[in-house]
DNA sequence: TGAATTATTATGTCTATACATAAAATGAGG
DNA sequence: CCTCATTTTATGTATAGACATAATAATTCA
């Protein structure tokens, strides 16, 4: 006989007939009780289904007046930063880290406007070298707010990297991530992130990645 | 009197003892009853909540063992790929379109191989510019499979991107996403972007934004 | 001792029911 | 015909209770 519907079945089976232009963009799809009738089972399981559904950004809802397909999809991504290290090594590559500088000091002037900054926050400076295969694979260079993490003063970073010693250390960073390409010059091609430090206990963290084309 | 709390507040709740690292990175927190008991709660709500949490990295979860604050956090990124008139439009500047090249043929041997397609199989090929107040924003070079998409061999793209068009033509198309910044000769800096249609009804998609710098 | 079996436990999911809420549809006055 | 109050309706959320499932812990047996 037919199994039990769980969400996950009712999620996949409408997302098929919206992809199968069964159920248009725009389109508006039947009410949730129609549903559960449908595929036999309770409201709320559908309800689950197409909540997921409206997280993902397949469609959109709105209370009285139903369900409808979405006009624009694919809008979101959603992809993950690696650590280097992990990346590295997932090619089959060797990987090496390599601390070329670290100092503490105040932050220059353009980087106090750009993060908000007192004039007097402390920060440490670093300057790092990921390796693949003996070869430059990224240059990483990064400051951290002392204000917000202490113990990064002391930290050693001769060995780890300060992006897995951050990662270990603070519990959780609002991150504002930016891509933008410029000119690249020899030593100065970049994806630029910028992590924005939650209020409290975060860290304030900026990372230039200079890529060295493979 | 302390209000009801619902899975948002549950949400919140944990996730502000996550960050002000009152449960620590790889900790395990309490189990979800009583969690449920200390927010006033039934288990379901708690559970909604968790789940949340699971679904946007913040937790891991297990059966039996609980679960744990990530020990990486921020690993994911989501962001918006939104149409260039919108981008363009929400700067406050004067958005224009203009096809420039419009061909149909066959599709060369670089993309048969990138994308698994036969060697007969006929591509809708575009070449259109966006503009910001006149300057130009960005080149899109853009690859139709009419296999896929047969309505595209008419369409007209002299007034309407094909991204537009697309849009509100193809129910869904599942995209990967992939950036690289290859070093910026004066019309070749690129975000390379690449869509894997769908099986069925999709469009196979494909795409070279040239980013003009600012 | 070690391997196989069973119990325990936390999460995963479904259900029926109830009430809340936002927005559309309706209807009453003006 | 327009405006405002009222009703209707689909989704949003909470709940108790039940069973499923996976993984660990405990136990049994060879």
């Amino acid at each position: 006989m037919s199994e039990k519907f769980g969400f996950r079945d009712v999620k996949r089976d409408v997302f098929r007939r919206i992809r199968s232009n069964e159920w248009g963009p725009g389109s508006l799809l039947p009410g949730e009780v129609e549903l559960a009738t449908l595929f036999g089972c309770a409201r709320a399981t559908v309800n689950r289904a197409m909540q997921e559904l409206s997280d993902d950004g397949i469609i959109e809802r709105r209370r009285k007046g139903g369900s409808r397909v979405k006009l624009a999809p694919i809008r979101q991504v959603t992809f993950e930063i690696p650590l280097v290290r992990v990346e590295v090594e997932a090619r089959g590559a060797e990987y090496r880290y390599k601390l070329i500088a670290s100092t503490v000091g105040k932050a220059p002037k353009w980087l106090q406007s750009r993060l908000g900054l007192d004039a007097d926050t402390r920060l440490r400076h670093l300057e790092c070298l990921h390796l693949a295969n003996r070869k430059p694979y990224q240059f990483e260079n990064r400051w951290i707010n002392l204000a917000a993490v202490p113990r990064a003063e002391e930290a050693n970073f001769s060995v780890t990297g300060p992006n897995e010693w951050l990662v270990s250390e603070v519990p959780y960073t609002n991150a504002e991530v930016r891509f933008s390409a410029t000119a690249a010059d020899a030593k100065t091609s970049e994806h630029l992130k910028t992590h924005v430090g939650e209020p409290l206990f975060l860290a304030e963290r900026t990372t230039w990645l200079n890529e060295v084309p493979v």
